[in-house]
DNA sequence: GTAAATGTGGGGAAAAGTGGGGTAAAATCT
DNA sequence: AGATTTTACCCCACTTTTCCCCACATTTAC
């Protein structure tokens, strides 16, 4: 399970120090995805593959399908980490989110998600005046 | 597994690099054909036989069955990678999918896509439109 | 306080991407 | 058929990018 949140830079070769207490977890190399709200998602290769095999299944007649399955395999890419224990970020994924030079990386669980800094920021903002709206939400589920 | 996204040019010569990633899966020679989408596909032999041998197995009785076969395999060439990686794109191809110069490379899973920029870029936007719609279905397939 | 681990930067060799020349084969024309 | 043009293919050259390695500063652990 990935835990806690980090603060890192992304270097002038478009590299990322996977924090050390994931890297044990990641054994070497992960697969680095485009994730929702323009943050980028590391997975296991396990549960990488977990969700490719359920995409292999989808027909190809399927717009939507083959759309999805683009975005999907196009903005994905296997890392292996360096003898530091970096990862290079490529152009496509650093663009989606915004990636310059400061980087907030959480674990979440079964995935590690890699958040530009400022967008970060933003988005905890935005999160903070809907935050009473959401509070509700939870009561509702009893959280 | 074809994976991530490339820019690439096509030269006066009609050539393309294959990103260098997906050359050792390819083996030196691919089957490159039409795709859906204005765009082309990329595919190992295996699959491409694979696919042949399904079509194959259509009734030829059914004339919408018929004009697919025709099309596919008009539209299909047997590349093979020269010295630098690179194959060819011949006129029929560069043609349906609108190809004059920029390419955007895409892995897709077991197949990889070579797109015009400019198409790419108008599809992207027509799909960021329905966006909705489309995020809805991909989140019933991420973990 | 010392040693180990972590994060960050950069040099340099190798690989990849791109362009172009030269020769052979194929197609076209007269 | 022979000559001419076009196309294909192999090779070389140059530029850019990538990757491996080393160095060092900072943080953490004992």
């Amino acid at each position: 399970m990935f835990l806690g949140t980090y603060q890192n830079k992304i270097d002038d070769k478009n590299r990322m120090a996977v924090p050390a207490k994931f890297r044990d977890q990641l054994g070497g190399k992960c697969m680095l995805t485009k994730g929702f709200d323009e943050c980028l998602y590391i997975y296991t290769m396990e549960d990488f593959e977990e969700m490719a095999a359920k995409l292999a299944a989808l027909p190809q007649s399927d717009a939507d399908f083959r759309e999805f399955i683009r975005d999907f395999f196009g903005n994905s890419e296997l890392c292996e980490l360096d003898g530091q224990g970096r990862i290079k970020i490529p152009q496509n994924l650093r663009e989606y989110a915004h990636i310059t030079k400061d980087l907030v990386t959480t674990g979440a669980m079964n995935k590690v998600e890699i958040w530009s800094a400022e967008t970060k920021a933003d988005f905890d903002l935005a999160k903070k005046m809907k935050d009473s709206k959401f509070t509700d939400k939870l009561r509702e589920f009893s959280i």
